[in-house]
DNA sequence: CGTTTGCATTACGTGAACGTCATCTACGTG
DNA sequence: CACGTAGATGACGTTCACGTAATGCAAACG
């Protein structure tokens, strides 16, 4: 069994990053791996973290916020008055993209149309075709 | 009326960016503005292309990606064969944004079940308390 | 007519997110 | 014990997407 930690190296297999990234998010405190003498070890929370990361990353997010977004996904550790700043922080975010989802619909919405519209030139270029042969 | 041509100052405080922007949104062939004289003129093509810009940034693609999504925006004015690649390629794109956007739902599910979670901790402080008092 | 205003070009600077290279250390293996 | 392998630590390099002067021109204004 895998025993909840992995190296560096089995990291960058698994999610297809460079050992510098993963460094370089240590660095940013993204990531906390334990330290086995000089090594990095990664635990099960560094890995739910890098895969949140990466999602944020294909969303366009920076790193910067990324990082905040993370606190939202350990909440429990924290007190009282902290957490529910955190949640309404959270609340903001999940707005955020909401909003994001529904733009996001509408540029699909708009490149289908732009499609149909494509296609129906097409379609009457093959007609033109047609009638002068 | 606006006669259909904008200049770079009246662009700038319509779309919220700076004339550095168009300069350089211009340099890298995403906007083609008209010179009058030594002054750019803004068409009525360039706005459409740079609400796609910005659009497409919030989502984040790269300036070159967004070059090469602009094109799928004016077929027409194009030959048979290469409008039935870009067709091709706008049906990839949109599958991609279609499974971006189930990536998102995801996301906006994950946050919305850690939101109640967190929730549902506050609430149980408060009966800590209430039953303590 | 001098000056402000608006825009232009040229060019160097910057922050984010890593890449790359040199050097060092610790560990297992023949 | 020499040696390859895995990982660590600087430190400098790079790409992207602009920011920020410095300088120049041309019309408009007082």
């Amino acid at each position: 069994m895998t025993e909840d930690l992995m190296t560096i190296r089995e990291m960058c297999e698994t999610y297809e990053v460079t050992p510098r990234t993963l460094r370089f998010y240590e660095a940013k405190e993204l990531l906390f791996p334990i330290r086995e003498g000089q090594k990095r070890l990664f635990t099960k929370r560094d890995r739910a973290r890098l895969k949140l990361i990466l999602r944020g990353k294909r969303f366009g997010f920076s790193l910067e916020e990324i990082r905040q977004l993370l606190d939202l996904y350990h909440v429990g550790d924290q007190q009282k008055t902290q957490m529910i700043r955190t949640i309404e922080i959270a609340r903001e975010r999940l707005a955020d993209m909401e909003a994001r989802r529904e733009e996001l619909t509408q540029a699909i919405d708009d490149l289908k149309e732009q499609l149909r519209w494509g296609e129906k030139v097409i379609a009457s270029i093959n007609h033109e075709k047609k009638a002068a042969g």
